[in-house]
Order: C-alpha cells, then structure tokens, then sequence
DNA sequence: CTGAAGACCTGCCTGC
DNA sequence: TGCAGGCAGGTCTTCA
C-alpha cells in the first residue's frame, strides 16, 4: 500500500483522531505479522497517546514513557471506529481507548510488523540507524543526491528507491519522479548530469508534496483512517499506464522489470 | 563493497 | 465455473 505520502496521510489522520486518549486495553488476534508482534498490553494499558510522528515510511506512537513504532509493509491500514464495530477480515489487532474509539490494524499480507522502543534510542535501532535523509527534509538537497550518485552504476530508479540514499520513495513515486525529470529509470545514475539530478531532486519534492496534499494514492486498496480514499493516483502520468499514450508526447508508455518490480516509463521524452 | 534476485503472504485479475 | 499463473505500493536476506 504505502510509500511516503500515503504513511504521511495515515499519520495526519491518527493524529486528528487520537492524541490525548487513553489505551484501555489491545486485542491482538494474530501476533504473527512479518515479526511477531510484541507483548502490548503490557507496556501500553494505561498510557497516554502524546504523539505520531512518521520517519521513513514507519508510524512512530509517542506515550508517556514508551515509543510504538509501527510499519504497514504492503497492505497494512489503520481505521478508527466506534468500538462496538464488529471486527473484519485481516484485522489483526484492536487498540481500545478509554473514550470508547477503537483503532483497527488491518493487512492481508502481514507484510507490516511492529516494535515497541524506548523514547531516547529508538533511532539506534536496526530499522532506523542506516535510514538517509526525509525527502521533504533540509538535508535532502540537489548536492546530496548529485553526491549519492557519483560512482554508482546502478539504475537512477534503484537510487531513487535506496532507503540509505534517501527515504519513503517506492516503486510508484520512483516512476513518477523519473517521468518529470525526464530519465529513463535504468540510465546509471553517474552518467546523469548534475543539472539533470538537480532536476529529479526538485521532480521527487513536487511529486510527494502533491500526493500528500491530495491525500495520497489508492489504485488498489490504500484507505484514509476514515475510510475515504486518496486521489493522487488520478494525476499519475506513467504509473500502472502501460500502453497508454504519454501525457507530455502521445508516444505509448512502456513497462519494464527492474528488479522484479515493473517500471513504466515514456521511451521519447525519458533518456 | 555493489547490485540482482528470492523470500515473506494473500487477494485479485486474466486467460485458458 | 474452475483453476493456474502473474502481479501487487516494502524490506530483509542471500548470492554473485
């Protein structure tokens, strides 16, 4: 389901929803998520939700004197319902508030997987210690990427989707930045002038400032806390378009594997 | 070191 | 209708 925008939205949502509220008690119905899920009640009844931040594409739940760290894999979802709703398929753990709001993790793959770390040196973790830079963040920059680049003969879209180059880019939005600076995603990333990088950095910004604003991509089963959909995947130009005709030139948008995963690409104005 | 490929798990779509 | 095969937004491990 989800690449950075689409985290971003979920957390916006929680956020609006549940800070300040108490955790009565989790229902966990199945613990066996990529990782087995961490004894929760335990450490969680009682506490006070203070905070949700998002690093990468990681849900991280502040509490009084813990952190939740939480990861959607490829189909995980978060709803927030009235706790007299009946459970459904794949919901998997049920947090209860004292308030009577219930929070519902759903996910058919059980790619997502969860942790709880303590509040000072959870960026030590193994799933934070080598992360790059946010992408919608200071340190990420055209000089930074021109340097990433420098000496690596891998595909620009492998680049692009290297979580210790840069964060919470994935498969789609790789594409789709790729489209609007004009690179082919398999052109080796140090035979690309630095204009052209410098180009792809403003292309990556755009691209997922626009997703979250338009509250992130659904093309198959991503959902908004309240249930509502996103609406970016209108305004993609390549992704999932084969065969279509290129926005920009009219000649048909090709995919190919990179990978094991499909690129789309315009073969006239992407080189 | 780098990069490619496979593994994890389930649902849905296509085509025979 | 039924079933096999391919594909899916992420990340980790293994192998060359």
């Amino acid at each position: 389901m989800p690449e950075l925008p689409e985290v971003e939205v979920v957390r916006c949502g929680l956020e609006s929803y549940l800070i300040g509220k108490m955790v009565e008690c989790i229902e966990v119905r199945r613990p066996d998520l990529r990782y087995p899920i961490p004894d929760l009640n335990t450490v969680l009844r009682g506490r006070k939700l203070c905070q949700i931040k998002r690093r990468s594409k990681y849900l991280l739940f502040f509490f009084e004197d813990t952190l939740l760290v939480w990861h959607l894999g490829m189909t995980g979802q978060f709803h927030v319902l009235p706790r007299d709703i009946p459970a459904t398929a794949h919901e998997h753990v049920c947090f209860l508030f004292s308030d009577g709001t219930s929070l519902r993790y759903r996910d058919s793959r059980r790619f997502g997987y969860a942790g709880l770390l303590s509040l000072d040196g959870w960026q030590q973790h193994p799933w934070f210690r080598d992360l790059g830079p946010e992408p919608l963040g200071e340190e990420f920059t055209g000089e930074y990427l021109i340097r990433c680049c420098k000496m690596r003969k891998a595909p620009m879209k492998q680049i692009l989707m290297n979580a210790h180059v840069v964060v919470g880019i994935g498969n789609i939005y790789a594409c789709e930045a790729l489209f609007r600076a004009h690179i082919h995603p398999a052109r080796a990333a140090n035979r690309i002038s630095h204009m052209r990088l410098q180009r792809l950095f403003q292309a990556v910004r755009q691209v997922l400032r626009e997703a979250i604003d338009a509250g992130g991509s659904s093309i198959r089963d991503f959902v908004r806390v309240d249930g509502k959909p996103g609406y970016f995947a209108h305004d993609f130009k390549v992704y999932g378009r084969a065969g279509e005709a290129c926005p920009d030139c009219g000649k048909h948008i090709r995919r190919i594997m990179q990978s094991g995963r499909s690129t789309f690409y315009c073969p006239r104005c992407q080189h």
